[in-house]
DNA sequence: TGTACATCAGTGAACGCGCGTTCACTGATGTAC
DNA sequence: TGTACATCAGTGAACGCGCGTTCACTGATGTAC
């Protein structure tokens, strides 16, 4: 192990990446110091560091899953050639979106917690939600309120699906989500 | 304090009543086994014998809440002279829905929670989420995907309404769910 | 370039705390006679 | 109806556990000369 400046900007990074990881497979509740520090290859002492306490961590890697989980969408978009919205409704409400929240929308997977959490969080989801709210506007016609309700559908979708037990009824809330915000 | 049998039922109903408002305000993780029992105005030592398990009383508290927020759509909408779409979207859509968590949609206010944890949390959300559905339905002329694709709307904008730290913006995303499903 | 020393990332034991669960106990309830 | 006894809802102390946080220590890093 080493110890020099660029080995804690590593290990710092690696922590946050883990931690954005684990806030959206198992909320705030579901990260745990110790736990996170023997996944980064870290001992827990080590922990404050990096951090002042639980509560900064919990907010870099909202952050950090907030940023992640955009730029995610933002380059499977460009993949794609260009962002129409199709290719977002097909991403977003893809199957495999639903069964990897730790990889995907973390404004889906956090917005209850958040709801429940610190006004710093509340600030963070709300700043990353109007950038969010602003792209779909674009593949909207500019319509504000179309794009809000949009967004609504999409995140509402994406936690039914997941949080129902029969595959087919899940994979139904996708297709009809699909459906109407592509038909209308 | 009496021992009788009327009294155990007594107890049981109000520690379960208690859990279905504190676990949609304060979710899965936000309910303890001695601040409940301390509410409901008992020791914590008691619990085990109204439940096995917190398990258990996860699982009563979940049905319970379901059942008492369908219960409270359906009363206030008969109130409202007949369930009509349009007096669903402005009592589910309303600001007081999403300032009280508590006594609100379980389904929404769960859906998280429900996702990542256990099976017999999902089927209780699944059955209670197809009898929504199916009410939906009938409101939007027997269309399974319309009411499907609304209810995600419904739950998404209550969740992010409830997530957002600008009054002004959390109003918006209720208002634009409202016209997007009284619309369409 | 080589040496002495301060810094500080990371270690691992220790802390106080609240948790879920267990248990011996209490006294009112409700049944058997 | 009255008495003796079993039941069991509720009490409160105790348990082991994992948590967030603190701290003395270590040894590699990086700087001053």
């Amino acid at each position: 192990m080493g110890h020099s400046q660029a080995d804690k900007a590593e290990s710092h990074e690696r922590i946050v990446g883990i931690a954005a990881r684990r806030i959206r497979e198992a909320g705030v509740g579901g990260i745990s110091i110790p736990e996170l520090m023997a996944a980064a290859g870290l001992t827990h002492g080590g922990f404050y560091r990096h951090f002042a306490s639980r509560e900064q961590l919990i907010a870099e890697a909202l952050e950090r899953a907030m940023s992640e989980s955009k730029a995610r969408s933002v380059r499977s978009l460009a993949k794609r050639g260009g962002a129409t919205l199709d290719s977002l409704l097909n991403s977003y409400l893809h199957p495999q979106h639903r069964d990897e929240p730790g990889k995907g929308c973390a404004i889906a997977a956090m917005a209850v917690d958040v709801g429940r959490g610190e006004p710093e969080q509340k600030e963070i989801l709300t700043r990353h939600l109007r950038g969010s709210v602003e792209e779909l506007e674009a593949l909207l016609g500019e319509d504000r309120q179309a794009a809000l309700a949009a967004f609504a559908t999409l995140v509402g979708a994406l936690l039914l699906s997941r949080a129902v037990d029969d595959p087919a009824l899940s994979d139904e809330i996708l297709r009809a989500a699909k459906n109407a915000l592509a038909a209308g």
